[in-house]
DNA sequence: CTGTTAGCGCTTTCAA
DNA sequence: TTGAAAGCGCTAACAG
């Protein structure tokens, strides 16, 4: 099986050098004790052959890849991004790099997706709301070390972050329950979302010890064009203040009510889910709960590391998002 | 050098279903034209045994990872996330992964990050607006196969996707030009950024060809915390209107303006460049180029496709951004 | 200090 | 049709 790849292999630069392949491994990797002249030798005979180690080969050998698997629903939402540009940033401090996957690809098959993905490094950051807790249960095993985000769960050995939406999402509704509003409706995630199943209890629980409280929910998304589409069926609901299920959903909410001629807030209040960096800059500025996702970024990466190197992660954290009140919510209209 | 992984071998399952791993290969591979019976036995061992092929080990023998990196300045801007997120659909559609690198992560060594990443898998997509041509050209053999995002480049044999910033930024100042405005003023990308310098060769042909026109420059960077910076200097600048690098830019302008109680675009228009998802949805909505980032990534992936498959590659293109105008741009203030 | 050698786990040619 | 064996390029015991 010849295949010349055009590459110099080590082997050529220890013939060239007159050396071993075992010394300009080491000289290549700094371990190596011997005489400084031949370490310089074989270095600059490595430049002339334009040498670069593969690290592929590497990899086999040293039976470790240096770089994980970065998995999630939507890589096109910002609140995913912005965990992406943090991991990867604090991994590649420590030479890892990141691999990513949209599960959005194979909405289908998640864990075979995964499972592929796994497959090629060392380790897995999974964000996977729409997986049901058996699918990840059993597949937890065959994918450590694994870090989950937002999936706590008890029958899985692997850390977790994740992020409190159930009291998050009442601090919102009683938000605008102090706003004076009585009639809020819930633009759902997901059809399956354990992260949207999460507000829905928190909102049942709020609407229990609130009666004076009406909460209303319709189907809706994840993403602007999702809220652009509820719109004309959230102003009709009788409702004076819209809870969406993030902020994307929010802001296409927004855009939705406007173009309808709904005024935001003064006819109706709209809140968002995350704080991505623009929820800030809407019109108006859109009230939501704020959630660190760099924070939760820089912490998979942590547990991660500890992961890797065998030693204990550090514990499981809870995120609490914060109250951001800005001007899309404002008191009820009577 | 014994390793226990802990996962099975292609060897383990082809002792245990009393076959050769040659078999156990093809089977798993589809190549297997034997009786059907032991391909089923096969499989059923590799089932018990829970056995999944080593990706690995398949990339060396096979001499390809199918997995490409994908370099960009900044993974935390909308716009290389759009391309990210496209790119890595279309890859995934052929079976191909995307490894990213933020080369923010080590600024003074972009050549390195590339080199390293590239030798991690089977080519690059990069994005490098601030490496320099000379640096560029010299590891763009080394890099290849290798597509290149706006740095369409004769002395690099490397298919190209180009924006074209410089006739882009002369339709944002004819426009505003046409809104009566006098007196602009450019707010600079990043040092040494090539495409910053493109926006500026534009202006200044536009400037030269349009007597009545001054365009001043100050120096600004590409991201929000950049834009609000200048606020203050843009307010007294006397300009009344400023172009701002990119929409990132733009819009922690807007902020830093409104804040300063200037109103826009009463008092000054306001322009950015990439029409993010989010510009429209800015107080006031943003005029803006619009760049088809979806687009290129999934063109970035075309490209790629044919190299890596030993095709010849659609010929480059060079997108010309649409001007698109919304509330932030108005008639010059008397 | 340096080289020999035996892997890492898979694919594929070649021969039976 | 199936298997033996030789790689893919690198690392790390173990000798010397």
């Amino acid at each position: 099986m010849k295949r010349r790849t055009g590459a110099a292999t080590i082997a050529e630069v220890a013939a060239a050098a007159g050396v071993s392949p075992a010394t300009v491994s080491r000289v290549m990797n700094d371990r190596f004790l011997g005489d400084a002249s031949i370490a310089e030798r074989v270095r600059s005979v490595a430049i002339d052959l334009a040498y670069s180690p593969s690290h592929l080969a590497r990899s086999l050998a040293l039976g470790q890849t240096s770089a994980i698997a970065f998995v999630v629903p939507d890589l096109a939402n910002p609140a995913f991004q912005a965990m992406l540009s943090s991991l990867s940033k604090a991994a590649a401090k420590d030479g890892y790099r990141v691999l990513v996957a949209d599960s959005a690809e194979s909405p289908s098959d998640e864990p075979l997706l995964v499972s592929e993905i796994r497959r090629r490094c060392d380790a897995v950051v999974l964000c996977a709301p729409r997986m049901s807790d058996a699918e990840l249960v059993s597949l937890a095993g065959s994918l450590r070390p694994l870090v989950l985000i937002n999936r706590a769960n008890d029958q899985i050995d692997a850390p977790s972050l994740s992020i409190d939406y159930r009291s998050g999402i009442q601090d919102l509704a009683q938000h605008l329950a102090d706003l004076g509003h009585r009639h809020l409706v819930f633009i759902e995630g997901p059809e399956g979302s354990a992260s949207n199943r999460h507000r829905v209890d928190g909102l049942d629980d709020f609407q229990r010890r609130s009666p004076g409280v009406r909460i209303d929910r319709i189907p809706g998304g994840a993403t602007s064009e999702d809220g652009l589409a509820v719109a004309a069926r959230v102003r009709d609901s009788g409702a004076t203040a819209a809870l969406a299920f993030n902020d994307l959903v929010a802001i296409g909410l927004l855009n939705g009510l406007i173009n309808l001629g709904v005024r935001v807030p003064e006819d109706m209040s709209v809140t968002g889910f995350d704080d991505i960096p623009f929820a800030r800059y809407t019109t108006p500025p859109l009230t939501t709960l704020s959630v660190p996702h760099e924070e939760l970024g820089a912490q998979a990466w942590h547990r991660m590391r500890a992961l890797v190197s065998g030693e204990k992660p550090e514990p499981n954290v809870v995120f609490h998002p914060r109250l951001e009140v800005r001007g899309s919510t404002g008191p009820a209209p009577r």
